[in-house]
DNA sequence: CTGGGGATCGAG
DNA sequence: TCGATCCCCAGG
């Protein structure tokens, strides 16, 4: 295993700020998946999308949609938010924000850390850059589905650690990714690290 | 109950 | 470009 800083759960307070700035500050993070006590799977967040609840089209939450999937959006933030799409994939979201609000970040993309043996094998590829690279990948890359629905985010089998700091300028903004609500399409609220060879996209 | 649609991925 | 293949959820 790679030498690494001690670890250090990220707050709860971290989740509950303004949600594009979440998403921002949740570049070049580390996402921990424990999946057992031997097997511990990671990856340095590198691409994030905001989704700003009731002022947002894009957003399962809006306009004020509480079902019993999008209940736990409207949760206090550092809460996990999995969900199922296109009968195939699932993907992670860390809600954030104040209760009732309903807001979340996407988390699209990692560069992979730790457990990539599994991760090959649970993803059927070799190449680092295809492990981890979209929203579906990694939770197939992570093994993260239903279970990891609902989970708070400080604590094992799933947290998100601090990491190297990343600069400003490091960061690109974008607009999000699939999105077909006309009015929400070009919403810059897509992160992405510069440079990164571990994004869904440029 | 029904059926249209979806914050994706990878094969062809 | 398209199919996979489920679940959600609005509408009847």
């Amino acid at each position: 295993m790679l030498a690494r800083r001690k670890r250090k759960i990220l707050p709860l307070n971290f989740y509950r700020r303004a949600t594009d700035v979440v998403a921002r500050d949740l570049i070049g993070k580390i996402l921990v998946h424990q999946i057992d006590d031997q097997n511990v799977l990671s990856g340095r967040i590198v691409e994030t999308e905001a989704y700003l609840g009731a002022r947002d089209p894009a957003c399962h939450s809006y306009p004020e949609r509480r079902t019993e999937r999008t209940e736990v959006l409207f949760w206090p933030g550092g809460y996990s938010y999995v969900y199922f799409i296109y009968g195939v994939h699932f993907c992670f979201n860390v809600v954030t924000e104040k209760k009732d609000l309903g807001e979340a970040v996407l988390v699209r993309a990692l560069e992979p850390l730790e457990g990539i043996p599994l991760m090959q094998k649970r993803r059927k590829v070799q190449k680092i850059e295809q492990l981890c690279s979209g929203p579906g990948k990694l939770c197939q890359a992570l093994r993260i589905g239903r279970q990891e629905n609902r989970l708070k985010l400080n604590q094992p089998p799933l947290w998100i650690e601090d990491g190297p700091p990343v600069k400003d300028q490091d960061v690109v903004t974008t607009t999000r990714i699939g999105i077909a609500q006309k009015e929400a399409k070009d919403f810059p609220l897509r992160f992405y690290l510069r440079g990164s060879k571990h994004i869904s996209k440029l």
